[in-house]
Order: C-alpha cells, then sequence, then structure tokens
DNA sequence: TTCGCCGCTGTAACCGTTTACACGAACACG
DNA sequence: CGTGTTCGTGTAAACGGTTACAGCGGCGAA
C-alpha cells in the first residue's frame, strides 16, 4: 500500500540496489539475465522510484514550472494547451502558477519553484521583469513569453504587436474609413504599447487622426470604451488592442443599435477561438497562441541540455479578416 | 548562485542545521536572540529550502495533482482557474496533467504523479474508472470530478445532470414546442447518459415524442446533427447535450437560413463563457464549474487532513434562458 | 602458472531536509 | 550541596534514490 522502494525490488530480486538502480535507468552493463529479472520483480511489485530521492540525487526533476498573468479565459487556455502538448510528448511534468497580474505574487511563485523544476515558463504582464529575473535565479533557465523587457539574455517569444496593428489599420483605413479610433491596453503593458505605437504608424500614413481611447484588456473597459464613443460621436471604425475588449466593445454597440460593419467596423488582436463565434465574426490579428506554447516549452528542454540560444524569437501576427468590418464597399 | 543549503545557514549564523530547520518551520522553542539571528542570514542569503529534501524526509510535497480529459476550451479553462484559485490560497502547487480523453494515459499520469503530489483531483471522462482509482493508488487521497462511477468510497464532485436536463427540456416544451430533438453526448460518458435520461422523462412527461441524434460534445459533431435535423425536417426545438454542440448547431443552422429562435429553439449545457456572446445567446442550464474547482481542492486539503468524508457532493444547475429559446410566444 | 584485463556486481558516500534523542547549563528545591 | 526539571541546542539517523569506486571471477596472453 505505501509504495515499493528500491530496496523492496534489490531484496526480492536477490540483487543489490545499485544493481536495480542501473537497470531502470538503462544505463550501464547489466547482464540480461539479471535485467530480466529485476525488471519483472519490479513490475510485479508495482515499483515506481521516489520522485523526490530521485531528485534529492541527481538535481533533476523532469518539471517544467509555468507562471502566468492569469489562468482565466480563452487565450491562456490555448496557450496551457500547447505548453502542455509538448511536455507530455517530452514525459516532463507541469508545475502551474498564476500571478494574477502583480509582479509581486509572480516573484514569490517563482522563488517557491526554485527547487521544483529544471526551467520555467513565464509571462509578465508589466514592464517590471528585473524583479521576476532575480527571483527566478537558481531555477533553471527561464524562458519568456511576450515582450518582456530581459535584454536578450533570456530566450523569448514574443508577437510582432507593431506590425500585426499595422496591418490591422491600414485595412481598416483601406475601407475608406478616415475616422478609426483604439482601444488601448493597459499602459504598463508592452505588448499594448507596441501594438498602439503600430496603430498610430498606420493611421498617420493614411493621413488619419490618432483617436486612443482607454481600456485594460477586459471586455468590461471595451465595453465602458464603446460608451463613451457613443456619446463622443462615433468613429468609422473601431480597432481594440485584443479581442476580449472588441467583444465587450461590439455587445455595447449592438446593445445601442448600432449596426457592425455597416455604422461601424471593428476589429480585435489575437484570434482567440471565441473571435469565430460573435455575431459578426470579428476581424483580429490571429496570433499562433498554442504554437508559441508548444515551441517556449521546447525551447525550456533545450536550454535544460545546454544547447538554444538566447533572443528573442518573433511571431508575425496572420491579418485574419471577417465579416466585422468586411461590410463597407465603396 | 547554486542556492544556499540549511548547512550554509547554520555555519553563518553559527548554529546547528537542527535550530535552522527548527527556527523555520516555526516549531518547537528557540530563544529568541538565536531565531531572530538565523531569520537575518536565511534572509540574507536567500535561502529556500530545497522542496526535494523536505519531501523526502516529510513525506508531503505540498502540491496537488490535477488530471483532466483537456486542456482546451472554456470549461477546463473555467475549471482549473477555480482550482488555481483555492490553491494559492492554501500556498500549495499544483501539477497539471491531461488524459487526451484516454483512460489508459490518465492511468500512466497517475502513476507518474504517485510521489510527486499529496493528493489529486481526476476527471475521467469514461466509465471505466476502476483502472484510474488502482493507478493512483499511492498517491494521496483522490478526489473526483463528475460521474464516475466510484462507488462512494471517494469524494465526488457531480452535476445534477438530470435534473438539469429535465428543466431544459421542460422549459422547451413548456413554450409550446412539441417536436424537442436531443443531440447527445458520447455514449460512454455517464455525464451525457444522465442528461439523455432528463430530456427522455421531460419529453415523455409532455407527452412529446423522444427524438435523439448523435453526438460527442465537440462543437463539429454539433454542426453535423444540425444537418442531418436539416435534412430529416426541422424539429421545433433544439437541446444539444452541452454548449460546444449547441454552439456548433447554432452555427449550421444559421447557415441554412434557419432563425433562432423564431424558427427552431435552441439550449446547450454548461453554461460555458461564450454562451452569452454567441448570436443569439444561448440558452442553458449552468454548471458553477469554477466554484466546483474550487471546492474539489478544498475537498483535498481537508482530506490530506484525514478530515472530509467521502461520498457524492451533488451541485443543482441552474436554467438560464436566453434568446435562444424566448422567442415564441404563442 | 601468473599477470592483467574485462565484465558484472556490491558497498558506501552523498544529495538536503526533519526529528528523536542526548546532553549541558541554569535553576529551584529539599 | 546533591537532585530533578526545564530550556535550548547539537548529534546522528532516517527518507530513497544515484553513482564513484572497489572487488571478484573468468579468460587470454606471456
Amino acid at each position: 500500500m505505501k509504495g515499493a522502494t528500491i530496496h523492496d525490488v534489490a531484496r526480492a530480486a536477490d540483487v543489490s540496489i545499485a544493481t536495480v538502480s542501473r537497470t531502470l535507468n538503462g544505463i550501464e552493463t547489466v547482464a540480461a539475465p539479471t535485467r530480466d529479472r529485476v525488471l519483472r520483480v519490479a513490475g510485479e511489485l508495482d515499483y515506481i522510484p521516489h520522485s523526490a530521492a530521485r531528485a534529492l540525487s541527481t538535481r533533476r526533476t523532469d518539471t517544467v514550472g509555468v507562471v502566468l498573468p492569469d489562468l482565466h479565459g480563452e487565450f491562456f487556455s490555448e496557450l496551457i494547451r500547447g505548453i502542455d502538448l509538448a511536455a507530455r510528448g517530452a514525459g516532463l511534468h507541469l508545475l502551474l502558477s498564476s500571478s494574477h497580474g502583480d509582479a509581486a505574487e509572480a516573484a514569490i511563485a517563482l522563488r517557491a519553484m526554485r527547487s521544483r523544476v529544471d526551467s520555467i515558463i513565464v509571462m509578465i504582464p508589466s514592464a517590471s521583469v528585473d524583479l521576476a529575473i532575480a527571483a527566478g535565479r537558481g531555477a533553471g533557465p527561464m524562458v519568456f513569453l511576450g515582450e518582456s523587457g530581459c535584454n536578450g539574455d533570456h530566450p523569448s517569444f514574443v508577437v510582432d504587436n507593431y506590425a500585426g496593428a499595422f496591418a490591422i489599420a491600414e485595412h481598416l483605413a483601406q475601407s475608406s474609413h478616415r475616422r478609426i479610433a483604439f482601444v488601448a491596453g493597459p499602459s504598463d503593458n508592452i505588448d499594448a504599447r507596441e501594438r498602439q505605437r503600430g496603430y498610430c504608424a498606420a493611421v498617420r500614413q493614411a493621413g488619419a487622426e490618432e483617436w486612443i481611447v482607454e481600456g485594460d484588456f477586459t471586455e468590461q473597459s471595451g465595453r465602458e470604451a464603446a460608451r463613451l464613443l457613443l456619446s463622443d460621436g462615433l468613429p468609422d471604425a473601431v480597432f481594440c488592442a485584443n479581442d476580449m475588449m472588441a467583444i465587450g466593445c461590439l455587445e455595447a454597440l449592438r446593445d445601442a443599435g448600432v449596426r457592425i460593419p455597416d455604422d461601424v467596423a471593428l476589429a480585435g488582436f489575437d484570434d482567440i477561438p471565441i473571435a469565430r463565434y460573435v455575431s459578426p465574426p470579428l476581424t483580429t490579428a490571429a496570433v499562433p497562441i498554442a504554437e508559441i506554447g508548444r515551441r517556449a516549452l521546447e525551447c525550456c528542454i533545450d536550454k535544460i541540455a545546454g544547447r538554444a540560444p538566447d533572443g528573442q524569437r518573433v511571431f508575425k501576427p496572420k491579418l485574419v479578416i471577417r465579416e466585422s468590418s468586411a461590410g463597407r464597399t465603396e
């Protein structure tokens, strides 16, 4: 009931614990008959090596830590799925933690993971990444998700937010929308800032004016932005810095009787699965979320093995045009 | 760089490792000046006890394992969020694993968790739960999610699928829909079977006929069910065994020019977040997913502490009527 | 025969904690 | 001034593996 130990196996197979260990780890030369006997006995006793004991001895845990700002919603679900896929393929375990957007909480989570993992995938929402780097020190190689300000001395997976946002804003401008509003993300979020930069550049290029409304990536803030726009006089198009805000915006505009895309065109960013289901389906910049997760985990594996260089891997989002912006043709 | 050990702290504070251990664990009587000195030194060295060593010694890992059929989509995201919330509140870590719906894979995951966790939350999709129970043996108390056939010798959190489905079908029947089709879930899934039973009872009570179409809980299967219904002649209402299928159904019907709820009323089950966003918003049976996750983890804590009885905790879903079924009033 | 080598196996040290037990000092009490 | 108690601390034995090193039998070559 209490789990067989290596000593139990050794006794039952009439060998020493060293031989059992060698057999089970596949390494070194163990005589065939001995090996077979050990394997048989281990199977019969349902022996599983105690992971803590092994970790203590080998300094490896076969576990990767994952620290995300939140676990809620489509985006993170998709990310975790990609990470899990790669992890189970490599026989690694996943230790999960969320920081609720708080850098201090993230630091605590990272510290707590120190001896529990071989490597860490971390996504820090705000620009204050130094705290995290300090906290994660000693927990093995760290891999960053998102533009995080670590200056190239760690691997990081980033999205080309500027290019994606530029493409979206350009697309909106091409459909003869002159007045294009932008609902921004949190000001301390680098991804959000880059998207705003892309928007500004495209709008300027099209000879239109910048029109920026505050937001914080939540559906609720999208709804509030829409109310503000409704009272200020509607633009021709609204570009929200992420899909969740676009959905909030969509609901509020629809409730106010605004037709999309006929009265106002709408676009988001990320291409979370919901984006296809809302009505009308949302134009957005598709980020390969699950693939980024998978690649990040593979990067951890490489880092643990000592290969894998530092520096950024940039993913360029794909413009996905759906009905929310495709209505007007002049 | 390599992480200070308890010996380093002991040496620096000029005490024995036993005193350091006692100080840091808060227990026993350590003289105040000694305690202060140890704490100060530990802080200066940024000492964090090695979790594997501690686990080996105490046989506790402060970690709870979570094994789910999948990590994809709204339902599991919400569930994990609830679990995480409770876990971080209790200072516990989360070891995550998905079984991809395969009972054998779930068993592997459970075995691998044996010495890594103090307790396990497990959701087994199919009825074959015995394999899992055998595999999880020795990994601490197990808590089940969903109707799983463990006959009361473990705690389990289940939804009253029968009552929820009955309520939905009754609601559809009350709106003078006579011909109500049911899109079923996988036949080896107990939740799905119970929902079907609830549907059948309500339809029989209303004096209508049973009309069952196959499905497997995926959006795709919902779409196929809709095509079948379109070719067989449409019913007055369609009740899908979960929201994802209802969404697939909705899309396919809408594409075919069917108006919802005017031509056909539609309902799902679960109340995943998307259900509110689709157009028209979906009538469904609301399951408190995140709360179930939270309660399951709290149950793990209680089980570890030796309290917490076995047996089922039943959650009764709440009927949520939205536009997809609210159209017709005769 | 003797020596060296090789293939296989066992012994024991180590990984970093917790904790039962022993021990010494201080102190109250008869 | 012994003796028993209490308080604070140290010593050492677990916990369950991995692995360097030693040992041993058999075999080929000198």
